[in-house]
DNA sequence: TCTGGGGTCCTAGGACCC
DNA sequence: TCTGGGGTCCTAGGACCC
């Protein structure tokens, strides 16, 4: 525990709804949902005016219509929702760089980071009242609620109490007597399922749980969950906040407005998913080398199929190629709800298509490149960056394959095919991780002509 | 016409290696 | 060949969050 109210956590009433009545003037001071429009559609926010009759998030559409048929019901527009977020942590990191956005509407800010002397209750407090002026400023209006405590438990829970547009600072000492006559769900973690085993336990209040011992609730709930909700049930909570976490994983998902059971048809979706997941892959320069597939069928049971590659790709062919095979391990004769495909193991470099001969159909080698590729072969320990790629002054392609070795490591082997343009595909070569020849193809060569294939910067 | 879309983290079992 | 433990990776599913 902080010996000072150090971390504050922030929140936009709201948020979608309050940009809408902020941009729509129209629509101020009456009920505004936010969510998806279709037959399936779900409310994303209410505004509070929407509320009051009873529209939550997370609620069907239909019933929202139903209980609020006045409402204006627009669907989210996440360019705009994203640039007043923006706005806001910016500003969130004039107080301290240690800013950690949990959505685009929320964030936890480590005061102790910063330049801010006295971090006393009073001062603290005075500082957060300055920081609402400072949000409805830079939004052009919108309200925050902000908590703030000596742990991140204390200040999420803290900003939740009173909202919208509040302010609370949990004195230092204060954090049990606070916590201990509230529901379990209060805790971010004790969903409805959680929160029903510890019914059954006969554990309502936090100050419930915070009487049942360690080992009971890991044998309960798990030993990660149950460890961590014996903690946090006496308010032991030392996370720090951490700015700048690297993204797991990067997914595209669709809920068709009716069930699909064509399979003409869902092969053409799930290649328009995994398109769309390359070009996000694409614009965050980034790469993966397991893909999932996700089918909700017409039951709402939901299964996933994985492969992981040998290497990490954002090569659509190869993500398409993958997508389908692992959608035909379904059985979706019955009708598809919802279709996804997602990349996990995510790489940090700018990569092109690993294992990208494997989809020309044409290609001379492919049975040594599948080979090369297997995918339960595990050759990878680090990122590599491989591709077809033009060199600058010379008429040939280098396509490169392999695993490890741009780290020195020694895990894998590297395969190269050298082409012309003229003659066409050449012989492949496969070479030890660690030889020399290669060392002037390794994007860590400076001036290597594989190195980067994006253009220079113009100017 | 019941139940979105984007994520994170955990668990459990099996493979595989030392 | 058997037993066995530890560690890591992979896969599928589930809980949870906003």
């Amino acid at each position: 525990m902080r010996p000072q109210p150090s971390i504050l956590h922030l929140d936009l009433d709201a948020f979608f709804a309050a940009v809408e009545q902020r941009d729509k003037p129209s629509l101020r001071a009456k009920p505004v949902v936010v969510g998806g429009l279709g037959p399936r559609g779900v409310v994303a926010t209410a505004s509070y005016e929407a509320r009051a009759f009873g529209v939550r998030s997370a609620m069907r559409m239909a019933e929202a219509r139903a209980r609020c048929p006045h409402a204006a019901f627009l669907s989210p527009r996440f360019t705009i929702y994203r640039r007043t977020s923006r706005a806001v942590m910016a500003a969130l990191r004039e107080l301290s760089p240690v800013v950690e956005p949990l959505s685009l509407d929320e964030a936890y800010v480590d005061l102790t980071a910063g330049t801010i002397g006295d971090l006393s209750p009073s001062a603290v407090e005075s500082l957060a009242r300055d920081l609402k002026r400072t949000v409805r400023r830079v939004t052009g209006g919108l309200t925050a609620s902000i908590g703030v405590g000596t742990s991140k438990l204390i200040a999420k829970i803290a900003s939740d109490l009173r909202k919208p547009d509040g302010l609370l600072v949990v004195t230092p000492g204060a954090e049990t007597e606070l916590l201990s006559p509230m529901p379990v769900s209060v805790i971010p973690g004790v969903g409805p399922a959680t929160a029903e085993r510890l019914r059954r336990m006969g554990v309502h209040t936090v100050g419930d749980l915070g009487r049942v011992g360690e080992e009971e609730l890991v044998r309960a709930l798990g030993k990660a969950h149950g460890q961590a909700l014996a903690r946090l049930a006496r308010a032991g909570d030392d996370r720090p906040v951490v700015a700048e976490r690297e993204a797991k994983s990067i997914s595209v998902e669709d809920t068709f407005d009716h069930d699909i059971a064509d399979p003409a048809l869902l092969g053409v979706v799930i290649e328009r998913l995994a398109s769309r997941v390359c070009e996000r892959l694409a614009r965050e320069r980034l790469s993966g080398r397991t893909v999932t597939v996700k089918v909700r069928l017409y039951d709402f049971t939901t299964h996933t199929r994985s492969a992981t590659l040998a290497g990490p790709t954002d090569d659509d062919r190869v993500i398409t190629r993958l997508a389908r095979r692992l959608l035909s391990e379904v059985d979706t004769s019955a009708g598809v709800r919802l279709l996804g495909v997602g990349v996990s193991g995510l790489a940090d470099w700018v990569q092109e298509d690993l294992f990208g001969a494997l989809v020309d159909e044409t290609d001379a080698d492919a049975e040594h490149a599948d080979a090369e590729h297997s995918e339960t072969e595990r050759v990878t320990s680090g990122p590599v960056q491989t591709g077809p790629r033009w060199v600058p002054g010379a008429d040939v392609i280098h396509r490169r394959y392999g695993a490890g070795w741009v780290w020195g490591s020694g895990l894998g082997r590297v395969t190269v095919r050298f082409e012309t343009a003229t003659t066409g595909p050449g012989p492949v070569r496969t070479f030890a991780s660690d030889d020399p020849e290669l060392a002037p193809y390794s994007p860590l060569t400076p001036h290597s002509p594989l190195a980067r294939t994006d253009p220079p910067p113009a100017g």
